[in-house]
DNA sequence: GACAAACCCCAGTGTAGAACCGGAGTATAC
DNA sequence: GTATACTCCGGTTCTACACTGGGGTTTGTC
Protein backbone atom coordinates (compact mmCIF):
# COMPACT_ATOMS: atom_id res chain seq x y z
CA UNK A 1 0.00 0.00 0.00
CA UNK A 2 1.47 3.94 -0.59
CA UNK A 3 0.93 6.14 2.10
CA UNK A 4 -2.02 8.44 -0.62
CA UNK A 5 -4.19 5.35 -0.70
CA UNK A 6 -4.33 4.70 2.99
CA UNK A 7 -4.50 8.54 3.24
CA UNK A 8 -7.27 8.95 0.97
CA UNK A 9 -9.48 5.68 2.54
CA UNK A 10 -8.85 6.84 6.11
CA UNK A 11 -9.12 10.71 6.03
CA UNK A 12 -5.69 11.19 7.06
CA UNK A 13 -3.19 13.86 5.65
CA UNK A 14 -0.85 12.45 3.75
CA UNK A 15 2.33 14.34 5.15
CA UNK A 16 1.17 13.60 8.75
CA UNK A 17 0.92 9.59 7.90
CA UNK A 18 4.14 9.39 6.23
CA UNK A 19 5.81 10.44 9.98
CA UNK A 20 3.61 7.71 11.45
CA UNK A 21 4.36 4.92 9.12
CA UNK A 22 8.01 5.85 9.27
CA UNK A 23 7.85 5.31 12.98
CA UNK A 24 6.34 1.88 12.50
CA UNK A 25 9.01 1.32 10.45
CA UNK A 26 11.84 2.06 12.50
CA UNK A 27 10.01 -0.02 15.06
CA UNK A 28 9.83 -2.83 12.87
CA UNK A 29 5.87 -3.32 12.21
CA UNK A 30 6.00 -2.50 8.88
CA UNK A 31 9.08 -2.52 6.13
CA UNK A 32 9.14 0.01 2.93
CA UNK A 33 10.10 0.25 -0.32
CA UNK A 34 11.50 3.33 -1.86
CA UNK A 35 11.23 4.46 -5.35
CA UNK A 36 7.98 4.13 -7.97
CA UNK A 37 5.81 1.47 -7.66
CA UNK A 38 7.14 1.66 -3.69
CA UNK A 39 4.89 1.56 -0.58
CA UNK A 40 4.36 0.06 2.33
CA UNK A 41 3.98 -3.60 3.75
CA UNK A 42 3.61 -5.42 7.00
CA UNK A 43 6.91 -6.47 7.70
CA UNK A 44 4.91 -9.74 9.77
CA UNK A 45 2.10 -11.63 9.32
CA UNK A 46 -1.27 -9.55 10.42
CA UNK A 47 -2.13 -12.57 13.09
CA UNK A 48 1.64 -11.72 14.61
CA UNK A 49 1.49 -8.34 15.29
CA UNK A 50 -1.28 -7.42 18.19
CA UNK A 51 -2.78 -3.74 18.92
CA UNK A 52 -0.64 -2.98 21.82
CA UNK A 53 2.88 -3.54 19.84
CA UNK A 54 1.42 -0.76 17.60
CA UNK A 55 0.27 1.69 20.34
CA UNK A 56 3.84 0.90 22.40
CA UNK A 57 5.63 2.01 19.34
CA UNK A 58 3.54 4.76 18.19
CA UNK A 59 3.36 6.61 21.69
CA UNK A 60 6.94 6.08 22.52
CA UNK A 61 7.07 3.04 24.94
CA UNK A 62 8.26 5.27 27.68
CA UNK A 63 5.29 5.30 29.31
CA UNK A 64 6.13 2.56 31.41
CA UNK A 65 9.77 3.07 32.02
CA UNK A 66 9.29 6.59 32.82
CA UNK A 67 7.53 5.61 35.69
CA UNK A 68 9.66 3.07 37.43
CA UNK A 69 13.01 5.04 36.67
CA UNK A 70 12.34 8.26 38.80
CA UNK A 71 14.63 8.58 42.22
CA UNK A 72 11.12 8.98 43.76
CA UNK A 73 10.83 12.26 45.98
CA UNK A 74 7.43 11.45 45.95
CA UNK A 75 5.16 10.92 49.10
CA UNK A 76 4.39 7.70 49.81
CA UNK A 77 1.05 8.48 48.71
CA UNK A 78 1.79 9.30 45.35
CA UNK A 79 3.84 5.76 44.96
CA UNK A 80 0.92 4.30 46.24
CA UNK A 81 -1.51 5.76 43.63
CA UNK A 82 1.28 5.01 41.20
CA UNK A 83 1.60 1.47 41.79
CA UNK A 84 -2.62 1.41 41.37
CA UNK A 85 -2.36 3.24 38.01
CA UNK A 86 0.08 0.79 36.95
CA UNK A 87 -1.78 -1.96 37.32
CA UNK A 88 -4.76 -0.55 35.48
CA UNK A 89 -2.52 0.30 32.72
CA UNK A 90 -1.34 -3.65 32.75
CA UNK A 91 -5.06 -4.67 32.35
CA UNK A 92 -5.80 -2.11 29.63
CA UNK A 93 -2.50 -3.55 28.00
CA UNK A 94 -3.28 -7.08 28.39
CA UNK A 95 -6.70 -6.72 26.37
CA UNK A 96 -5.13 -4.81 23.73
CA UNK A 97 -2.42 -7.68 23.75
CA UNK A 98 -5.02 -10.23 22.57
CA UNK A 99 -6.14 -8.21 19.73
CA UNK A 100 -3.98 -8.83 16.50
CA UNK A 101 -4.37 -7.08 13.40
CA UNK A 102 -6.36 -10.41 11.83
CA UNK A 103 -8.72 -9.92 14.75
CA UNK A 104 -9.20 -6.42 13.20
CA UNK A 105 -9.98 -7.19 9.66
CA UNK A 106 -12.20 -10.27 10.89
CA UNK A 107 -14.28 -7.45 13.28
CA UNK A 108 -14.35 -4.91 10.14
CA UNK A 109 -15.55 -7.51 7.68
CA UNK A 110 -18.02 -8.79 10.02
CA UNK A 111 -19.46 -5.18 10.29
CA UNK A 112 -19.39 -4.42 6.54
CA UNK A 113 -21.44 -7.14 5.84
CA UNK A 114 -23.99 -6.15 8.59
CA UNK A 115 -23.64 -2.92 6.99
CA UNK A 116 -25.37 -4.25 3.48
CA UNK A 117 -27.55 -6.10 5.43
CA UNK A 118 -29.14 -3.05 6.34
CA UNK A 119 -28.72 -1.97 2.64
CA UNK A 120 -31.14 -4.22 1.46
CA UNK B 1 -8.49 18.86 56.93
CA UNK B 2 -7.62 22.17 55.18
CA UNK B 3 -6.23 23.04 51.61
CA UNK B 4 -3.28 24.41 53.12
CA UNK B 5 -2.58 21.28 54.72
CA UNK B 6 -3.00 19.05 51.94
CA UNK B 7 -1.12 21.23 49.65
CA UNK B 8 1.75 21.38 52.03
CA UNK B 9 1.79 17.35 52.60
CA UNK B 10 1.45 16.33 49.26
CA UNK B 11 3.74 19.23 47.39
CA UNK B 12 0.76 20.53 45.32
CA UNK B 13 0.25 24.52 44.96
CA UNK B 14 -2.86 25.14 47.17
CA UNK B 15 -4.51 27.57 44.41
CA UNK B 16 -4.96 24.69 42.21
CA UNK B 17 -5.40 22.22 45.10
CA UNK B 18 -8.92 24.22 45.41
CA UNK B 19 -9.89 23.86 41.89
CA UNK B 20 -9.60 20.49 42.26
CA UNK B 21 -11.25 19.88 45.63
CA UNK B 22 -14.03 22.25 44.28
CA UNK B 23 -14.77 19.65 41.55
CA UNK B 24 -15.02 17.01 43.50
CA UNK B 25 -17.34 18.80 45.44
CA UNK B 26 -19.32 19.75 42.70
CA UNK B 27 -19.14 15.96 42.18
CA UNK B 28 -20.11 14.65 45.43
CA UNK B 29 -17.12 13.19 46.86
CA UNK B 30 -16.02 15.80 49.41
CA UNK B 31 -17.76 18.34 51.04
CA UNK B 32 -16.62 21.59 52.24
CA UNK B 33 -17.31 24.07 55.34
CA UNK B 34 -16.50 27.50 54.81
CA UNK B 35 -15.41 30.48 56.67
CA UNK B 36 -12.92 30.37 59.84
CA UNK B 37 -11.90 26.76 60.84
CA UNK B 38 -13.69 25.46 58.20
CA UNK B 39 -12.00 23.02 55.12
CA UNK B 40 -12.67 19.82 53.45
CA UNK B 41 -14.13 16.46 54.37
CA UNK B 42 -15.38 13.38 52.76
CA UNK B 43 -19.00 13.21 51.55
CA UNK B 44 -18.90 9.31 52.30
CA UNK B 45 -16.91 6.52 54.04
CA UNK B 46 -13.47 5.81 52.88
CA UNK B 47 -14.81 2.77 51.96
CA UNK B 48 -17.53 3.63 50.00
CA UNK B 49 -15.55 6.18 47.19
CA UNK B 50 -13.39 4.05 44.58
CA UNK B 51 -10.42 5.48 42.22
CA UNK B 52 -12.46 5.29 39.65
CA UNK B 53 -14.88 7.81 41.27
CA UNK B 54 -12.31 10.19 42.07
CA UNK B 55 -11.01 9.97 38.31
CA UNK B 56 -14.37 10.02 36.17
CA UNK B 57 -14.71 13.47 38.60
CA UNK B 58 -11.46 15.07 37.98
CA UNK B 59 -11.21 13.99 34.43
CA UNK B 60 -14.84 14.86 33.21
CA UNK B 61 -16.96 11.54 33.13
CA UNK B 62 -17.59 12.13 28.92
CA UNK B 63 -14.25 10.27 27.95
CA UNK B 64 -16.72 7.79 27.52
CA UNK B 65 -19.43 9.25 26.59
CA UNK B 66 -18.03 11.88 23.67
CA UNK B 67 -16.92 8.51 21.79
CA UNK B 68 -20.38 7.07 21.78
CA UNK B 69 -22.35 10.64 20.71
CA UNK B 70 -20.34 10.93 17.50
CA UNK B 71 -22.28 11.09 14.67
CA UNK B 72 -19.93 8.47 13.05
CA UNK B 73 -18.84 10.52 9.57
CA UNK B 74 -15.79 7.64 11.13
CA UNK B 75 -14.49 4.91 8.94
CA UNK B 76 -15.60 1.26 9.23
CA UNK B 77 -12.34 1.02 10.55
CA UNK B 78 -12.09 3.06 13.19
CA UNK B 79 -15.07 2.21 14.52
CA UNK B 80 -13.72 -1.26 15.28
CA UNK B 81 -10.62 0.03 17.00
CA UNK B 82 -13.22 2.27 19.12
CA UNK B 83 -14.77 -0.82 20.38
CA UNK B 84 -11.42 -2.29 21.34
CA UNK B 85 -10.31 0.61 22.69
CA UNK B 86 -13.48 1.09 25.27
CA UNK B 87 -12.92 -2.68 26.15
CA UNK B 88 -9.39 -1.97 27.00
CA UNK B 89 -10.69 1.60 28.67
CA UNK B 90 -13.28 -1.04 30.38
CA UNK B 91 -10.78 -3.20 31.87
CA UNK B 92 -8.92 -0.39 33.70
CA UNK B 93 -11.22 1.24 35.10
CA UNK B 94 -12.39 -2.30 36.85
CA UNK B 95 -8.99 -2.21 38.20
CA UNK B 96 -9.71 1.15 39.44
CA UNK B 97 -12.90 0.17 40.91
CA UNK B 98 -12.14 -2.46 43.10
CA UNK B 99 -9.70 0.12 44.88
CA UNK B 100 -11.16 2.43 47.40
CA UNK B 101 -9.61 5.23 49.50
CA UNK B 102 -9.96 2.91 52.52
CA UNK B 103 -7.36 0.74 50.65
CA UNK B 104 -5.39 3.50 49.73
CA UNK B 105 -4.86 4.49 53.30
CA UNK B 106 -4.10 0.86 54.35
CA UNK B 107 -1.88 0.40 51.56
CA UNK B 108 0.11 3.46 52.47
CA UNK B 109 0.36 2.45 55.95
CA UNK B 110 1.35 -0.60 54.90
CA UNK B 111 4.13 1.01 53.12
CA UNK B 112 5.44 3.34 55.86
CA UNK B 113 5.86 0.47 58.38
CA UNK B 114 7.98 -1.08 55.48
CA UNK B 115 9.85 2.06 55.67
CA UNK B 116 10.61 2.14 59.50
CA UNK B 117 11.77 -1.26 59.73
CA UNK B 118 14.87 0.04 57.07
CA UNK B 119 15.56 2.76 59.35
CA UNK B 120 16.11 0.45 62.39
C1' DG C 1 -19.42 44.88 64.38
C1' DA C 2 -14.47 44.23 62.83
C1' DC C 3 -11.33 41.15 61.38
C1' DA C 4 -8.99 37.14 59.92
C1' DA C 5 -9.19 32.69 58.08
C1' DA C 6 -11.02 29.74 55.36
C1' DC C 7 -13.62 28.52 50.98
C1' DC C 8 -15.49 30.20 46.16
C1' DC C 9 -15.48 31.82 41.26
C1' DC C 10 -13.43 33.18 37.08
C1' DA C 11 -10.02 34.56 34.02
C1' DG C 12 -5.64 34.30 32.54
C1' DT C 13 -0.47 32.10 31.53
C1' DG C 14 2.88 28.43 30.39
C1' DT C 15 4.13 24.24 28.66
C1' DA C 16 4.23 19.56 26.55
C1' DG C 17 2.60 16.67 23.28
C1' DA C 18 -0.15 15.61 19.33
C1' DA C 19 -1.45 16.91 14.79
C1' DC C 20 -0.08 18.87 10.83
C1' DC C 21 2.56 21.39 6.87
C1' DG C 22 6.91 22.25 3.70
C1' DG C 23 11.15 21.69 1.53
C1' DA C 24 15.11 19.32 0.08
C1' DG C 25 16.99 14.80 -0.60
C1' DT C 26 17.24 9.63 -2.04
C1' DA C 27 15.95 5.27 -4.13
C1' DT C 28 13.64 2.68 -7.71
C1' DA C 29 10.67 1.35 -11.89
C1' DC C 30 9.95 2.42 -16.39
C1' DG D 1 16.58 10.29 -17.31
C1' DT D 2 12.45 11.14 -15.43
C1' DA D 3 8.47 10.41 -12.62
C1' DT D 4 7.04 8.52 -8.47
C1' DA D 5 7.37 6.98 -4.50
C1' DC D 6 9.72 7.10 0.39
C1' DT D 7 13.09 9.82 3.89
C1' DC D 8 14.78 13.31 6.88
C1' DC D 9 14.32 17.54 9.33
C1' DG D 10 12.50 21.72 10.81
C1' DG D 11 8.63 24.59 11.83
C1' DT D 12 3.61 25.65 12.94
C1' DT D 13 -0.79 25.30 15.11
C1' DC D 14 -3.95 23.32 18.60
C1' DT D 15 -5.42 21.42 22.83
C1' DA D 16 -5.37 19.75 27.58
C1' DC D 17 -3.32 20.11 31.79
C1' DA D 18 -0.90 22.45 35.45
C1' DC D 19 -0.62 26.50 37.49
C1' DT D 20 -1.19 31.72 38.96
C1' DG D 21 -3.84 35.84 40.34
C1' DG D 22 -7.52 38.86 41.57
C1' DG D 23 -11.34 39.45 43.14
C1' DG D 24 -15.49 37.69 46.17
C1' DT D 25 -18.40 35.20 50.18
C1' DT D 26 -19.00 32.67 54.52
C1' DT D 27 -17.94 31.86 59.25
C1' DG D 28 -15.65 31.83 63.89
C1' DT D 29 -13.57 34.85 67.32
C1' DC D 30 -12.60 39.01 69.71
Amino acid sequence: MQIRQIAAQQNIPDRYLEQLLATLRRGGIVKSQRGSKGGYLLAREPWKITIFEILACLEGLDKVKKCEEEIQPQTVESSVIEEIWQEACQAANSVLETYTLADLCEKRDARQQLNIMYYI
